[in-house]
DNA sequence: TCATTGTTGCAACCCGGTCGCAACTAGATG
DNA sequence: CATCTAGTTGCGACCGGGTTGCAACAATGA
């Protein structure tokens, strides 16, 4: 079962090379961390991930990493309704956007795959002929099971 | 040509009085910056806002009156990707949401009201199980007029 | 192997937002 | 109207995510 092109593992030192961006023993640690991260890691979680990969990371060169990482839309930004404080979260940049919901109650992170989402961006370019490089659509509410129980 | 419902100047006050929050100069003032905004204002502007009816509003009064504002569903809290900075734009909750959309070169934010949107957030609702309490979908890109000079 | 240029660690810094506390005041009660 | 009290305020210190200037360093290309 091969895996979707989104998910080769070394994709994001792919990326750099072909840019001609240097590759460094630091961004090798941190790519690392982000290309086998579960999810929605914030950057003092990489930082640690990081660190025990190359120790010599530091907390700015995460920082700096995770800016040219945006730059190159490689991967996105994510707020995920500020439920754990005002920092950010970032995930590798797949082929299909998703829909972030974060429950209130239990702080839960889910996802959602909408042909809708894909229609109402169309939309968006086609009536405002706005060319959409980046889009983040961040839910808050209660899940199924924080409803059942109160 | 009578004003929206959401439009009618003291609403925000009201919903003050109907929910027993006390109502002080201070809030006063903050809710009729907040009231008569065109738009998109962040916590400083609010203030230096707010200083100009009642110079005794302090930053800290700001943050609190917003969180409580926040807090009773009564504003909407937007990033607008970050455009300028780390901070955050507060406007009235309308009753239709509404998609932000930031000019990655101009800085220009549009808005736009779909049903399609709409459709979007029944339809997370539905397969998801999911209370949607507050939606915030923000768009990067370029607008029509950076398009077309460059 | 060397030179160039981009990258790093460090420490200081910036700034949006929060907090503890004593003084104050909105609004309920009599 | 006077009084009481819980909620609110201004202030200054603080917190934490993120940035920056700089000297030392290391990845590429010749």
């Amino acid at each position: 079962m091969p895996l979707p092109q989104t998910e080769i593992p070394g994709r994001l030192q792919a990326h750099f090379s072909e840019r001609g961006i240097r590759m460094t023993q630091q961004r090798r640690a941190i790519l690392q961390v982000m290309e086998t991260a579960s999810k929605h890691l914030d950057a003092a979680q990489i930082l640690r991930k990081a660190k025990k990969i190359d120790p010599s990371v530091d907390r700015s060169t995460v920082y700096r990493t995770l800016k040219l990482l945006k730059r190159n839309g490689l991967i996105d930004e994510l707020d995920l309704m500020h439920i754990h404080g005002e920092g950010h979260y970032y995930e590798r940049k797949v082929n299909r956007d998703h829909i972030h919901m974060a429950c209130l109650r239990c702080g839960k992170i889910m996802e959602f795959v909408s042909d809708i989402f894909e229609n109402l961006k169309q939309q968006v370019e086609k009536d405002c002929r706005f060319k959409i490089m980046v889009s983040r659509l961040e839910i808050g509410g209660y899940c199924t099971a924080c409803r059942a129980q109160q």
